[in-house]
DNA sequence: TATTGTTATACTCTATAACTATA
DNA sequence: TATAGTTATAGAGTATAACAATA
């Protein structure tokens, strides 16, 4: 996440009522929050030199072996040219390997190393740590509600079926529009 | 947000169960969701030419006239400088002003114009349909309960009070030790 | 000497396009 | 001709450091 500062804003200094300004909006809270999660499991990989992409692309190679990079790239909804650098990073540190697919000279097949899936596991544990520090406000019933309701949330909005937000339907590569509309920044002139 | 490809993965191809692979995790959901909100509310403002920083720069200002930058720039949690292009644009296009501070004439107080404000209530308008859109899945209890979770959480994690995600307690602006220690990426040698 | 706003610079992440080797 | 992987390059966003004016 490219954490970007302002979700939608900032609601700042509490006054009086506890749901004041835009922290009353269930996506500012998504975006604070999803923003703030992110951030601390990156402190938390940091140590071991890790990125949440390479967990997440651990995590995603772990569940379906014998991937090729394309296929990754769609499942983890980052760019082809992105992949390469990623893999790089796993295979060199011994985590995964790439293989030539007998079917297709052109492709790889990728695989967890054994290294690769112990450090996965470890990996969870220390997710599962995040998550029990991210939810110490809530008992165990509401646990499950959150997690529910989000889930439920993501199901609408077309999010777990696989295709990350970074993949607009229809949008599975190149050649596709890629190039929005960009914001027209106003440029300082002097003062 | 830079929103980046893998807070923690992704759940890719649901086989049976609802709560499969990553998705399980609230941590996971809020960044995925996040992550997707942000987006969707970018584009949604694309076409007025402005940013979700914009609009979270706007809501901060009205909320708090007379601010000075740097004020803005810790209630944001986004550095000094780069709050310097963003009041550039939100003066350019009359939506906002800067006046001499005259107790300190190093410093500008921050003011929204009349424009301004029209705009920022009709991107309250947005931010509304925006969260309906999101919320569809869920009925009118559901959602509350939904937004009252996700406070208690962002309360408990120290996200309500002011102080942005992008700033660490004790990080105000330079001189604190901003440099992390960086991800040691694996640079591709040969093939 | 410290602070506000500013600029210039570097670094990260992502997107685009072109190239190769296959198909 | 199209596709998998790769590379180089350009862009957006952010962080760092230095500077002028002022405190």
């Amino acid at each position: 996440m490219a954490p970007d500062t302002g979700g939608h804003g900032d609601p700042t200094r509490m006054r009086a009522a506890p749901a004041r300004g835009l922290s009353r909006r269930a996506s500012f809270l998504l975006v604070q929050l999803g923003t703030h999660r992110h951030r601390r499991f990156a402190e938390r990989l940091a140590p071991l030199d890790l990125h949440p992409r390479h967990f997440g692309m651990l995590s995603q190679l772990a569940e379906n072996e014998g991937q090729s990079q394309q296929a990754l790239s769609s499942a983890l909804g980052i760019h082809r040219s992105a992949v390469v650098a990623l893999v790089d990073d796993l295979e060199h540190r011994g985590l995964a390997e790439r293989r030539r697919d007998p079917a297709d000279r052109r492709a790889y097949t990728l695989y967890v190393s054994p290294v690769g899936r112990e450090l996965l596991a470890e990996l969870d544990r220390a997710a599962d740590e995040d998550e029990a520090e991210l939810l110490t406000a809530l008992d165990v019933s509401e646990r499950s509600k959150l997690i529910s309701l989000l889930q439920r949330v993501a199901e609408s909005q077309g999010l777990t079926a696989g295709v990350h937000p970074n993949l607009k339907p229809g949008e599975g590569d190149d050649h596709t529009t890629h190039g929005k509309p960009r914001h027209a920044r106003t440029r300082r002139t002097s003062r």
